[in-house]
DNA sequence: TAATCTTAAAATGTCGACATTTTATGATTA
DNA sequence: TAATCATAAAATGTCGACATTTTAAGATTA
């Protein structure tokens, strides 16, 4: 396993943070430790250590002598860090196409590949379409040589799972959501390879943008 | 105090953080768990929870049975710090000049006011100088509406003072180094008001990055 | 009835103890 | 002498216990 190395606590933060990120526990949910420590198996301390990162993340907020709390989502928020993300990635890409070389050009057209012949067939799994979705912007940005900035991008893409899970949990995704986009993704690889900045950055600030308004009125109606 | 409210976990973890942040700490500096238990007057607990927030902050890495370290530093980061807080600096700095307001434009000038006032004194404390500094660079961005980018800016800021202050230990800094940059502020405060976003692009990034150089040249002799 | 007070139950945050692992020290061998 | 091994010392990470605080429930009063 990947967990032979890691102490407890670092293994239920792996495993808190997807259960809070997948929408199975809810904004603003109490987070009582004994239910936890049953739960996950483990004892107080490796737990609130995990909590403790939590918070450092912004997805866990904590009251003295009050607990854990699941941070809570809003409208406000769900724009706020789709916007973020935005024009990290947009940030992102203009260092790509700045040092970007033959192999960033021929891995982007590599995963467009994977990603489009996934695409087009009559069943998708959702979870390898979004395997292959991540991985071809990945590879777009993959020439940005600031470990910091695709971390900040890392961690704002995580934040904003949270959204687009339990947005996911009553909307099943159809094939025509998982489609629409195609034709932006071609378009992103061309201007990639033919270094356009300024037209790259528009299209991929509206790229991100995108889902938010069906995201959000999903969201209104909790 | 404003601690009153805090429990000790979140008490240290203030402490632990500007100790690494001002240098008292050094990069790659082991953590002894009964050192900072001793030092901090504090239990097993409180501390380790504090250290697994500066773990989630970067400040702190952790190996497995083999305690906690302080995050080291180099060149090559310190340049993505940098790069990266221009790069942010200049996009909320964009979104200021879309949203700023009168009440902006008459904070920016009442800031940059009390920051002229003060660079022109015979004698300078070089922490009230830092103050009325900070604070003119945020009245700068306060237009900006997007709580998530100014906290990645706070975030990265925080990561540069640990460069910074290294620098500052060994280089007591001259009234001249402080008076430098005075005209850039002068400008930067115009091309606000004229909502000029290229202008102010340029040379906030200049701005940010002029004291890499120096600082880079102070860190390859340690 | 509604609001306040009292008391019991539950939950949090901190501590010290302990098993396990790592590191340091000194002995043994080639 | 240098390298390897064995043993002792030190340090880490986890646990359960406990004091303190919060929350819930029931009783009392207006």
């Amino acid at each position: 396993m990947d967990n032979s190395n890691k102490n407890t606590a670092a293994q239920i933060l792996d495993s808190l943070t997807n259960d809070i990120v997948s929408g199975e526990f809810y904004p603003k949910q109490k987070l009582h430790i004994k239910t936890l420590k049953e739960k996950y198996n483990v004892g107080t301390s490796p737990l609130r250590e995990a909590l403790s990162q939590l918070i450092a993340k912004d997805l866990v907020i904590s009251e003295n002598q009050r607990g854990f709390y699941v941070s809570d989502i809003s409208i406000d928020d769900l724009y706020d860090i789709y916007q973020a993300r935005a024009k990290i990635e947009s940030l992102c890409l203009d260092m790509a196409i700045d040092h970007g070389d033959d192999y960033w050009e021929a891995n982007i057209i590599a995963a467009s590949h994977r990603l489009n012949k996934y695409s087009k067939l009559k069943s998708i799994d959702v979870n390898e379409w979004q395997n292959r979705h991540s991985l071809f912007h990945d590879m777009l940005v993959s020439g940005c040589k600031s470990p910091r900035l695709l971390q900040i991008r890392d961690s704002l893409f995580e934040k904003s799972k949270r959204y687009r899970n339990l947005w996911l949990k009553e909307n099943v995704s159809d094939s025509e959501t998982l489609k629409v986009n195609q034709s932006e993704h071609a378009e992103l690889m061309n201007l990639a390879l033919e270094r356009n900045k300024n037209g790259i950055s528009k299209l991929i600030e509206n790229h991100i943008m995108t889902p938010v308004e069906i995201i959000k009125k999903s969201l209104s109606q909790l």
